[in-house]
DNA sequence: TTGTATGCGTTATCAC
DNA sequence: GTGATAACGCATACAA
């Protein structure tokens, strides 16, 4: 079962020629150098040999391993990371590449230890990644080529993000687009994801003739939180429901979790969804937006797309390390995603 | 920045040596080769010039590349990947190994592709992970050191999987340890995930003195799928809720998703949870579990470990290559996650 | 058009 | 105890 490897030395034997006349066939640099006759006679041979490249001789001549390295801050605790390494790894395998994942398990020391030994293992680039989107005071430090996913940092290094300003258009736009005149928004404004996606949906509503109801709550977007926001904008001060024209009759939650809450509140309070309100949230989390009954229409964090641009991004900067690194991040469009916890107004109906 | 990589001869070179005897000190095989003396000039040079050794060149020399592989059948859609990942890279990186991780994305010639690109590539051993539990009626074929990860075969392959008969056993017995009485079991039976669970909880909970109610639903262990059986378990025939005395005091979702299901049927019904009704789930499913109010009392699948104990066996299996293969798959523990949606039953209270 | 010689950075063998 | 020398498998510059 074992046989012995094959190397390019036993296909050269085999068809007659060198070493060297085998290389070039094999690489396609036989044009100009090699007689079509010779170079068929070597691939012939290749093929018959079942002859495979070694990989790690290649890379020692080459000066290139064909590897990139992709360092994330946390892998294990996000629902996304599978969708971006997918991404990143499709990107990589198209190209011929392969990627060498390390996780720094939110320890700093642990990035610089990771980037220090990909580097030592000579990877030709490197992806930074981290599960929440992120502004990195400083880039990871490194002489490779660089590319930031989900995250980005004032220095001159390409990074991708989503775009949380067109989110917040989306949303607003198929929200007023479905009919809804009086529209709430759960929402926290930690952070530039928060802030844009609020802002772009007030700006967007008010383009469309509705001022929406801003129901600000603090750094924790959880169930919880959404919860009780929804309770407060969904009943009144005794406690009791609101009259159907004295409450919204859409929410979008600044996430799936906020929504989440919302659904559960309102299911508590004995409201049917979507007839009496329409609840759209922002994540396309696995396994939460599209368990829940009704499912929740969202809009998707395009984690897989993140992971297909970032190491895009680095081949193009490998084959070419003369492009010009723009000075803003690259966004990425959020798109809708349409489930059944959403429809027009009960008037509109 | 970017100043020319230091080598081995620069080392010898800086301290007087020859390359041979800077090898031996920096791998540590100094011992009745180098004077003590000669070996401290060594290593104070190579820490002076911070050299660190090229590893593709080692690997080509040693023909070793300490670089595993690990292929899955889908990461992207799963919530788990991230906690075998993890644990994989973990255990990994403490013996110094780094992962190349190929995703075959549900197509098995992608795999078939992927363990090729591995072997040329020279990953010193292979583990194949699948997303969910399965039987593999052929194992990967590959002639590289391998073990299976939350899947087993026929084949005497090493193999890591969860123990759902324990699982059963520790649902069971924590129920009962509650003092519930009247209890029931949402479950499915295709696969032998549900089928060992069901088993060990029926077996386990006479063992305690009680009868459960084993509700069997399809292969769609979905919410929706829990939502309708909880409703049946929880309703007569006209619809209306039944007397306390006449319903389960505890249910057991075979996993998180119908356990959801559960809660939103009980939602739905007025019934307070977990004062009304105890809900256990399974899976411990990320942001799932966890996010739902209140948050579900489960059985943790282990990811995390299968992905350590696979790669920890592996690497084992390198270290002495003479290990046996026992028949049986490595059973790793479902440890209980308490949280807040069970309790002692009302007259237990 | 073909073949030869050399080097990539490291390690292991074997004379000294 | 120490230090040349060869080899790992491949690719390239250059000579034939």
């Amino acid at each position: 079962m074992n046989r012995p490897r094959v190397r390019l030395l036993d296909v050269a034997m085999r068809a007659g020629v060198s070493p060297a006349a085998a290389s070039m066939a094999l690489n396609g640099r036989s044009a100009g150098n090699l007689a079509p006759t010779t170079r068929d006679r070597i691939l012939a041979a290749a093929a018959e040999l079942d002859y495979t490249p070694d990989s790690v001789a290649q890379s020692l001549r080459r000066r290139k391993t064909n590897v990139l390295g992709l360092v994330t801050d946390a892998i294990a605790s996000s629902p996304f990371a599978g969708r971006l390494l997918a991404g990143a790894m499709e990107s990589a395998r198209t190209r011929s590449y392969v990627l060498v994942i390390v996780d720094a398990n939110r320890e700093p020391d642990n990035e610089v230890i990771a980037i220090r030994e990909l580097t030592r293992r000579r990877v030709d680039g490197l992806v930074y990644a981290t599960m929440g989107l992120q502004h990195l005071p400083v880039a990871p430090h490194t002489s490779l080529p660089l590319v930031l996913a989900n995250c980005w940092s004032d220095q001159p290094v390409p990074a991708v993000i989503p775009d949380d300003d067109r989110a917040g258009d989306t949303a607003a736009a198929y929200l007023t687009g479905l009919g809804h005149q009086r529209v709430a928004m759960i929402t926290g404004l930690v952070g530039s994801a928060g802030q844009r996606r609020t802002r772009a949906f007030t700006e967007r509503s008010r383009d469309a003739g509705v001022d929406p109801l801003v129901h600000v709550i603090d750094a924790d977007w959880s169930v919880t939180a959404g919860y009780h926001a929804a309770w407060t904008l969904l009943t009144d001060d005794t406690g009791a429901p609101r009259p159907a024209a004295q409450r919204p009759t859409a929410v979008w939650g600044v996430n799936d979790r906020v929504a989440t809450g919302v659904v559960l509140a309102a299911l508590r309070l004995g409201l049917e969804i979507p007839r009496d309100l329409s609840v759209l949230g922002m994540d396309d989390q696995e396994e939460l937006a599209d368990c829940l009954v009704p499912a929740l229409t969202t809009l998707a964090l395009p984690h897989r797309e993140l992971g297909e641009a970032a190491v895009s991004r680095l081949l193009d900067l490998l084959d070419n390390s003369g492009l010009p690194v723009p000075a803003d991040p690259q966004r990425l469009e959020c798109p809708l995603v349409e489930r059944a916890s959403t429809a027009p107004p009960p008037s509109a109906g």
